[in-house]
DNA sequence: ACCGATTCCCTTACACCGTACAAGGAGCTT
DNA sequence: AAGCTCCTTGTACGGTGTAAGGGAATCGGT
């Protein structure tokens, strides 16, 4: 299979977890510890480490299952289903993210926050390429992606925008590293697949595009981009486009501010 | 489920339809038609009908295969795998696109042909909402894709931003316009599934989340932008959103160009 | 007109998925 | 000791993608 796309089937129709779920409080019997020490939390996490080994592709309820010695349908009693787990997981690790307080610092510029955040965003979706199609597919109303976008609108805030442009602005850098990220978490989980540093995976795809003539066009617009940039490794030509992109944006909401 | 993230199996290891698939010419018989009338391109878009009738997450082969009287082994004859149809349909409806052809009419203004380029792309992502997890997942090879992205970078380079910034403006435009349609067309989807309007779900979710005390700031806040902004439904303040952060994109790329 | 090769489609079967349902066992309260 | 609640498990259903092989129709060559 592809694509992380979808999840539906024909269930009373959930918005989220962090709504519907149920209470979160299961487990923590009142006399001692559970039989099998399950525990939400534990749950949560077993399931972040077996996204990060093994990609949302492979993952699965009976897989999770033995990982914590236990049958499937255990996992149930602590999770309505394999949405609300992925949902829980996907706020676990937006907890990673550090946010800045741009409140507290009045003389802090704006910009390297932002740049930071961004950065910090980017390398959440590499670090976890199977959280980018969930991103896409919840509501994103845990506490940690709240405490996110919170953060987010205190910081647009602080660079003048004009509130009517401000959501644009959001839009405009958040969506672009989301895009960005998706991308490069995705190739770079390819490589890893394939046993290949990414630099072999690009030459590899280069030449297999180079069998077919009619690609030669995109070859030749590739190359002459490769050469513009500085770097020779993908990784500095990717670290260089994501920070000349930010850039532009930053000058972009510099040139809609208001003075 | 919830995303369409992922399609891997055990299996060789595949690059692309495009560079490994098996040659297109199968169906085609020289004396006269196919016994059950089957045929890559009938497949492909009755593959792209069922995906926008249904979503990619009810698509099966099994499905496509019924719809088209068929058995689901009967499509492998045409197509190696799930995964290849996919890549097909992505790029079958990559053709839908308007392209300009910016070398054309040297008077033209990169400004306007970059505001269509992103609106036919963002209403690309919109009417398809299962294009944007495959988008994330493959090469985009295809002859429409590479008639697009070659087109961008011809774009690109009127605006007169320098070489090795180039790539970072081809970034921060096309990556924002995934991200805002992915997130966009998905919306649209919950909302149809649901039988509600757009603003009719939106008016819903924030009644959910006001039963919920320490969401509360995140309810001021969306207040708050939502008046900012001057459209009263969902889909004005997505416009407005929209239209505003090509217009920051834009002057950010004035305000790098050299002169 | 015959024959082997090619092309096309179908049947069967496997391993796996999410999860509904109901029965069971352990521990606490009474 | 009985009963109750919490937790775990076994079994089963209806789906998935697709590997393997069978059989029919049609082709090219004779």
């Amino acid at each position: 299979m592809a694509a992380a796309a979808d999840r539906d089937t024909k269930r009373p129709a959930r918005m989220s977890v962090w709504l519907d779920g149920k209470a979160a409080s299961r487990g923590r019997r009142a006399g001692g510890d559970q039989p099998s020490g399950l525990d939400r939390e534990r749950i949560t996490s077993a399931t972040v480490r077996l996204l990060d080994a093994e990609g949302l592709a492979k993952f699965s309820m009976r897989r999770l299952a033995a990982e914590l010695d236990v049958t499937a349908m255990s996992l149930y009693w602590y999770v309505d289903s394999k949405d609300d787990l992925l949902e829980l997981a996907s706020d676990a690790v937006a907890g990673e993210l550090v946010l800045p307080d741009p409140d507290a610092d009045p003389d802090a510029d704006w910009r390297d926050q932002l740049r930071d955040l961004t950065q910090g965003y980017r390398a959440l979706l590499v670090r976890h390429p199977w959280l980018s199609p969930l991103v896409g597919h919840f509501l994103n109303i845990g506490p940690n992606w709240v405490a996110l976008s919170l953060c987010v609108q205190r910081l647009i805030r602080r660079t003048g925008l004009p509130p009517e442009r401000q959501a644009g602005g959001i839009a405009a850098v958040f969506q672009f590293v989301y895009g960005f990220g998706t991308i490069e978490g995705h190739f770079r989980k390819r490589c890893a697949e394939a046993g290949l540093t990414q630099d072999e995976y690009f030459a590899h795809a280069m030449g297999a595009v180079g069998g077919r003539a009619e690609l030669a066009p995109v070859m030749d617009a590739a190359r002459e981009m490769v050469e513009a940039r500085s770097g020779e490794t993908v990784d500095d030509m990717r670290d260089h486009d994501f920070t000349s992109a930010v850039d532009l944006l930053i000058a972009g909401i510099e040139a809609r501010t208001v003075r």
